[in-house]
DNA sequence: GTTCCTGCAAAAGCTTTGCAGAAGA
DNA sequence: TCTTCTGCAAAGCTTTTGCAGGAAC
């Protein structure tokens, strides 16, 4: 059940604690782009004595060892992803939703021969979903 | 002096107040990705009654019409760029640093098709920026 | 004159910090 | 045993809200 993040954690020489797999089980389950507060109110269900610092630092030491993702988009927040393949994210300005979006682009060599260390590349699209835009009509 | 900055609003149909224009005027001359409070303690020097809440309904208003643009890349701050035209960001994680990356890439027949209406496109990319990487050896 | 904007104060919300005790390896 | 992690309480910051007065047009 839990062997998959187990491993996880013990590539990355990190200590595995009920807390982290809970966390990444939860990330791995929900892949709506959770909030640290909506991890921890879900998670304190089955654990009472959960606190949200662990939630938070364990968020934070989960996308430094990129095992999770951090989305920026909505600027006053942070939300998190189980990390996966190559993928990026769309901001509905109407109802907030973040979506999913798969598009790829070959790197260009502009950007290679930039001389700074590229670690991470995030994507965000803002507009409107199909979903707002048939209810405008 | 201000014409360039009163042309915009007015071609949005927003009205010209003088906070408005020293805001868009020291974003223009601040190429540095400024926050709120800096922005705010900057132009509180020259006007000490500018209240911060002007500056948060500024920002929004001027981002909302396309005048500026908002950079969320931080998480736990919002930013803002006078500069609107193609560019993209690069965070340093060392320094802190946001630097502008300029790079193109031919938008996708996939995420053309995706049908939902995309307005705004943002790359963010994160790593070590060059200054850093030298000071590391 | 009407509409929109500014500024103040207060509140709300997300995140960080410091530290003692507990748990993992 | 040594190191790392958890959980609590408190504080720190950024952002939002409500509203009265004021400025723009």
């Amino acid at each position: 059940m839990f062997e998959k993040y187990l491993k996880q954690l013990k590539e990355k020489n990190l200590k595995v604690t009920p807390q982290r797999l809970e966390i990444l089980k939860y990330l791995d389950e929900h892949r709506t782009h959770p909030t640290v507060d909506e991890i921890y109110q879900n998670l304190k269900k089955n654990n009472p004595s959960l606190s949200k610092t662990t939630v938070y630092n364990s968020v934070e030491t989960l996308d430094q060892y990129n095992i999770i993702q951090s989305i920026t988009i909505t600027g006053n927040e942070i939300r998190y992803d189980f990390n996966r393949e190559m993928h990026h994210h769309f901001l509905c300005k109407t109802c907030g939703e973040i979506i999913d979006i798969d598009v790829t682009c070959p790197m260009q060599d502009n950007m290679l021969n930039c001389k700074h260390q590229i670690d991470e590349v995030h994507w965000y699209f803002k507009g409107i979903c199909k979903n707002c835009l048939e209810k405008e009509r």
